[in-house]
DNA sequence: CCCAATTTGTGACTTTAGTCCTATCGCGAC
DNA sequence: GTCGCGATAGGACTAAAGTCACAAATTGGG
């Protein structure tokens, strides 16, 4: 399954390549198509290759033997996952599973490090996306240890509203295409404490939740939650 | 402050080196040196450079505004740490703290960022290195999310039995040379916290502490308990 | 060796969050 | 429409962890 180049174009990894590589990597990725729902892979099973996906959304995560999960990063159209394995060597650190129907590129895990290995400019882009990996996930690390959940759902809303938000008649609407079972696994809690804490704003007129849309009704006082506790 | 080279040679990322770019990095190094306590650097600021330790550790850290703790990391000697804002052009994601009397090498942000562009090994390497951390604060992730204190507190006791760990007549020794407000900040909890759980462990007969040396008397029961709840 | 400062140990209490269970809602298939 | 299923709401209870206050022990300087 070929992939057409000037698809490539618009994903940033593949944008910075030299044309040359990029043509290259056009002949050798190979595209993969899931349902919602469909697992991508598995944590603790040797990495396949590098992802990149095309549409759709990927949840990457960990589960408790309870069932209980942690969402890491849910990653969006452009972005790619999967290559801390290829240069630590180990398995997959966490599970991938498809949010939307989605459409992946994949690299080998062969034709991925030997891109890196061969290409410099890639190997630094690659270094730029872990960095921001990083990062990120210090930041997930300092909201789990160190803030309650009121204050790690507000900041998803904020969030949410700043990337996607509509301006609004009263307020600012923004539509997570979650299920509050994923928003609970995002913020690190149980399902039923998710409910209870928008039931809980929408009481206090912060905002006002229809199904998966929510309203921000009053952005100042969602915000100051963020410090709470 | 230039660096003897021959100290350059026991620190992974230069033992990697091409000579030349060896000994141009002794030229460049700066050497630092802290008291237990001292502080490297702040959450916020902009970060100076590649941190390399030369001896003593390090502690990564998050500070809730409350003053509770939360430590991403302890980097020991051979490590380094501080890269990823050199390559996101962000600021520091952390504070950094020595722990002990401690000696870093430091390489300019200019320098190290022009030594990962013109090295195409070096960026290689920085690569492997990030990918690790990575996986470990996907590991950090999971534990504060789907594991209780004492199967939290039981996982970094047995981390360092198998590292650092000297067989003794009744168990095995470890001596995690942290306060209990340090391993209370590295496990994600409060200090009294952790203070009730040694004491538990100990009542069941799991370890035997005294003072920072802990006997591990039961390896079974305590990695049984990794898995509780 | 002794004092001050830090670290550790403990009891009592509060709060937060997790669990379990049941009811209701809402959407899609038929 | 209506049947059925998954998603959401909510009440009641439990358990885990955080907080506070204070006592005891240890340590390292002087």
């Amino acid at each position: 399954m070929p992939v057409p180049i000037h698809d490539l174009a618009d994903i940033p990894f593949f944008a910075q390549l030299s044309p040359a590589e990029r043509s290259h990597a056009a002949a050798v990725l190979h595209e993969h198509r899931y349902q919602a729902g469909g697992v991508i892979f598995l944590e603790g099973e040797p990495c396949p290759g590098l992802f990149f996906v095309k549409s759709g959304r990927v949840k990457i995560y960990k589960v408790a033997p309870s069932g209980r999960e942690q969402v890491l990063c849910i990653m969006h159209p452009r972005t790619c996952f999967g290559g801390c394995p290829l240069f630590d060597g180990a398995n997959n650190p966490a599970m991938a599973e498809a949010l939307d129907p989605t459409i992946l590129y994949v690299l080998d895990r062969a034709e991925a490090v030997a891109l890196a290995e061969r290409d410099h400019a890639a190997a630094l882009t690659l270094l730029k996306i872990f960095s921001g990996r990083l990062r990120l996930l210090a930041s997930l690390v300092e909201r789990l240890s160190l803030r309650c959940v009121t204050a790690r759902v507000a900041e998803v809303l904020l969030t949410y509203a700043d990337e996607r938000g509509l301006p609004q008649a009263h307020g600012i609407e923004v539509c997570l295409d979650l299920s509050q079972h994923d928003l609970a696994a995002l913020v690190g809690t149980a399902r039923e404490v998710v409910t209870r804490t928008l039931r809980d704003m929408e009481r206090k007129g912060i905002i006002h939740a229809r199904g998966r849309r929510i309203v921000i009704l009053d952005r100042e006082r969602l915000a100051s939650l963020i410090s709470s506790l």
